[in-house]
RNA sequence: CGGGGUGUGGCGCAGUCCGGUUAGCGCACUUGGUUUGGGACCAAGGGGCCGCAGGUUCAAAUCCUGCCACCCCGACCA
């Protein structure tokens, strides 16, 4: 390819919109341009790298039996109703105007039942895997970071169709086998945790996690042993509270100018883990209380889970007044007003002597007992996991890091099997719903975050899988030498010959500028030709990722550039 | 949806507070020339309904009102 004659627009000035170091590279670089918030067109560079990473995407799910679909974006809303979806998505999906009937599919486990339900009949016909690479279209309130969160995205979307639990089971063990096997490939530093399945109903589900700071995710995670988990499921070795020896009565006492944890603590010089933290929410349209530790907070991930529910909210001061007859800062398990249920962090378990508000404004009672003192409905783990906690495989510090959700694989069950009427006669003639398993990547993502792995001051640094041309030859004074214009061609045709992707930077511009427009690029090796070297019979070779350079005859790059990309 | 910010040529910005020459600078673009191994220089050019719509005024990029778009923080995120 002939760069004089190729879209690349490249950019010197980082453009003002774009804070992440990939997007402000994908930009520059001219991979991509923003068309409106969320919504990005590819350019040819980028695209090249896209379809490649497609192509790995492809192999490896065909490699597990995945058969590759194309399913319309256009979807009847009416299968989506039969799951009761287009209420559970609510404005997160888009609605056709002129087409009422008609929605832009956020996801595709619907269409895939719908058309299991049409085909799949016996439980000879699964397993199945069936996978599409396709654009996902959701009403993001806040689009951000380029590529990374959009309100169109190329997802690579896969389910599988399986008749029993440990049909399932494998299923789902192909899938995070590709998965490590696609991201690998990618040359992308990755992690996979335990994730919350929230109530949506599905049994295990795992995420693939980049650490990033501009990711979304929070992730506990030791690196060492291996421990890592979304922050809204971690768990780690903490020492309970426990009994201190002869506590006393329990006892009110005055905390005129405590409002919060740490001011009782200060001016108590009390233990801050002994003062019991209060934390008020409204499940299912019930106030309940939630003991903690005063250091800890409340995860409401755990909270849903514990109760089964997402309808989970921090009461309101209002709501909390009238069931306890304090304001925060003086609640607490004991002499509640109304009659509501208390629950307790494992933490608390047989703890003693804990401080906890009076449900008195100004007022706390010190020496509390919790089996002594307090009616607890039950014990649970409700926290959040904080950094430096010892991790349960190896005990050493965790770390609490920011992360970007690469891919989620996810077993289903039979939710929309059933919805649809999926269903399968068993080897008894018995009538079973299909069980399914749903597999998701960020496609973009993917590129992202080998960009934001992969760069330096000067731009993006590809490695050989997805570079967008193998080879970058910089012809110096091309306009002007015809030497130079004959050693540039030659070695293009003979590595175009041996399968090479060459791009030759052909322009009529000064070296410097090929220089920086090259690193900025990022192509994993440039070939430099140019008068100065050609007179004593070399070129130079560059390698992008360590900026080594060395002067080669131009007979010897083929050989060389041979060995490079072990062909 | 709440809070904050920004909209001026393709990109990056100044000018706006305090209304008043022909709306300016750098990069990019066109032409000519000199240059040519890490984003050259000189000269001459082209390109703007100053986000949109109203309003105030003799006069609006500038003041007022409404709207729109984009970015950031938060909420949300199968």
């Amino acid at each position: 390819m002939y760069q004089s004659q190729y879209f690349i627009p490249t950019l010197k000035e980082i453009p003002n919109d774009a804070q992440m170091p990939s997007h402000q590279l994908m930009l520059r670089a001219g991979l991509i341009r923003q068309l409106a918030a969320g919504v990005f067109s590819w350019l040819p560079l980028g695209y090249r790298v896209l379809k490649k990473v497609q192509d790995i995407l492809r192999e490896e799910m065909d490699a597990i039996g995945g058969q590759e679909f194309l399913l319309p974006a256009l979807n009847p809303k009416d299968i989506w109703e039969q799951t009761n979806r287009v209420e559970a998505m609510g404005d997160v999906m888009f609605h056709i105007m002129n087409r009422d009937n008609l929605v832009l599919a956020p996801t595709h486990e619907e269409i895939i039942a719908y058309h299991a339900s049409q085909s799949i009949k016996s439980y000879k016909d699964v397993p199945q895997i069936w996978y599409q690479i396709q654009n996902k279209f959701r009403n993001e309130p806040r689009p951000k970071s380029g590529v990374m969160r959009g309100r169109q995205f190329l997802m690579k979307d896969s389910y599988s169709l399986d008749a029993t639990e440990e049909g399932l089971d494998l299923s789902y063990e192909k899938h995070s086998e590709a998965y490590h096997k696609i991201f690998e490939r990618c040359g992308i530093k990755f992690f996979v945790v335990g994730a919350s399945s929230g109530a949506m109903g599905g049994s295990k589900s795992q995420e693939f996690m980049v650490e990033n700071p501009f990711g979304e995710d929070t992730c506990a995670v030791n690196y060492e042993s291996g421990y890592s988990s979304n922050i809204e499921v971690a768990i780690s070795e903490v020492e309970p509270v426990g009994k201190i020896e002869n506590c006393p009565e329990m006892e009110k006492f005055a905390t005129p100018n405590a409002k919060t944890i740490k001011d009782l603590a200060e001016q108590f010089g009390l233990e801050i883990n002994r003062c019991a933290k209060s934390v008020v929410y409204v499940v299912d349209s019930k106030v309940v209380l939630i003991l903690m530790r005063g250091i800890d907070e409340l995860n409401e991930s755990k909270l849903q889970s514990f109760f089964g529910t997402n309808q989970v909210r921090p009461a309101d001061d209002s709501e909390i007044l009238n069931v306890f007859g304090a304001n925060p800062g003086s609640l607490g398990p004991i002499k509640i007003k109304e009659n509501i249920q208390v629950f307790a962090d494992n933490l608390l378990i047989g703890a003693n002597g804990l401080i906890s508000g009076a449900n008195e404004d100004g007022f706390h009672y010190k020496n509390i007992d919790m089996e002594r003192d307090c009616k607890i409905d039950g014990y649970a783990d409700f926290r959040t996991v904080l950094e430096g906690e010892a991790d349960t495989i190896s005990g050493n510090p965790l770390k609490v890091v920011n992360a970007i959700e690469l891919g989620h694989i996810f077993k289903l069950g039979t939710k929309y099997s059933e919805a649809l009427g999926a269903k399968i006669l068993d080897e008894n003639g018995k009538e079973k719903p299909i069980i399914m398993g749903s597999y998701g990547i960020g496609v973009e993502r993917i590129l992202a975050c080998v960009i934001e792995q992969n760069h330096d001051e000067n731009g993006i640094v590809w490695n050989k899988g997805l570079t967008p041309f193998h080879v970058h030859i910089l012809g110096l004074g091309y306009d002007k030498s015809e030497n130079v214009q004959k050693v540039c061609n030659e070695l293009k045709v003979n590595l175009e010959k041996i399968g090479l992707e060459v791009l030759l930077d052909d322009r009529k511009e000064r070296p410097g500028f090929k220089f920086k427009d090259a690193d900025l690029l990022g192509i994993p090796v440039q070939v430099i030709i140019g008068d100065r070297g050609l007179d004593e019979n070399k070129v130079e070779l560059k390698y992008r990722s360590s900026g080594e350079k060395i002067e080669i005859s131009p007979t010897n790059i083929v050989e060389n550039l041979t060995k490079f990309y072990e062909i």
